[in-house]
DNA sequence: CGGTCAATCGTCTGAATGGATGATTTTGCC
DNA sequence: GGCAAAATCATCCATTCAGACGATTGACCG
């Protein structure tokens, strides 16, 4: 049986890549790609593929949600996550929110269609990168609230804070309470670790 | 004339979406790719382009650097950059190095053919993501010394000057001295905002 | 209604930072 | 050899940070 295929990828030459890889290959239908969420959707109201091949990082709309809303619209199509690099923190985001699987796009074309035929049987797949940077990294992204990411983006902008304060009308012990408060949720000793963090785990 | 065309990148998709638009394009002679900067430099012992695509990550070596080498060794090939996301600093990198050109891998097939006869030509290529984002920021990259970027690493990863004079095995006002000055170098006013430029800048 | 948690405000304190300024010793380079 | 830059060390001082406490308000939820 044919497996339907679709991609939504904002990267022209890699849409370009895999329809080559993919249109003669028996096994797959190429149902065509979309180069943003809202066109992913829109495609989606008529027609529904086995598979998406999804970018984390769209025009639009961040992968993650987009996977979120499309496994909450349409449960059966699986989802299976694509990126230049091995990001752990969105890896992790991607499978939560609904994926199947991740891949990175150095993939070989055997890689590819297997996880194809992987995630369209119902199973997971994760390329070995993934599957080690998940194992390796305990490194969770910690649950914090809306005013802390406040907090947070002011601080990786280097404000201090007094100047936090007084930028968000509160006073000083409490910029300091929700500053400690950060660093005790990403277990982190001081600011430069903080925003270390803060920044690769695409926070900023 | 038909321009002879090669291509350095690790991202097989990437690779196959490339030459899967230009194979069959007249004017455009396809070479073959290599997937690492070694055997980048292997082909060109034998053969010489007229034009390398090149991305910016290699798994042996940086793409800036191999651009240097390969503008050193064969100065009348082209280089044109190639990479995933809009980053200042590497496109100021690469251009810096040798490279006539720069390209966005959300690139459409015509903006990818203008921009290899362009270069080959002996001109210079843009993106205007790039162009646009080289105009905007004069953020250049300050020039820091070896042991300050030594500093920089390990104040990014959270030490604190006592932490980084006994690591390094110098005096505290030393390291302070050093942190100071890229504060200065980076126009940071604390480690927070130095941390963020520093991971941003691609420095970490 | 009672429990939980976010968000706010507070005090106290030692440690670390950031700014100013100057000096010495290597080191690289012409 | 001699210059310039890098790397080292130093003192002084105000500000800021980070840890350890505690406390109140309001919102949401079972």
């Amino acid at each position: 049986m044919s497996h339907k295929v679709f991609i939504t990828d904002d990267h022209f030459m890699i849409v370009e890549g895999i329809r080559s890889l993919l249109q003669n290959e028996p096994g797959i239908h190429w149902m065509g790609h979309a180069m943003d969420a809202a066109s992913c959707l829109e495609f989606l109201k008529t027609q529904q593929p086995d598979v998406i091949l999804m970018d984390i990082n769209l025009p639009d709309q961040k992968g993650t949600a987009l996977c979120k809303t499309v496994k909450t619209l349409y449960p059966q199509v699986q989802i299976l996550g694509l990126s230049t690099y091995n990001q752990q923190p969105v890896i992790r985001d991607m499978l939560s929110n609904g994926a199947s699987g991740y891949l990175l796009k150095n993939a070989s074309k055997e890689e590819l269609i297997d996880a194809i035929d992987m995630v369209a049987a119902g199973g997971e797949y994760l390329c070995m990168e993934a599957a080690e940077s998940l194992k390796n990294k305990v490194a969770a992204k910690p649950i914090i609230t809306k005013r802390e990411r406040e907090i947070l983006h002011l601080i990786c902008d280097g404000l201090t804070n007094p100047e936090i304060a007084e930028k968000l009308f509160i006073s000083l012990p409490t910029a300091n309470t929700h500053r400690k408060s950060l660093l005790a949720k990403f277990g982190a000793k001081n600011v430069a670790s903080l925003v270390k963090m803060a920044v690769e785990g695409g926070l900023v």
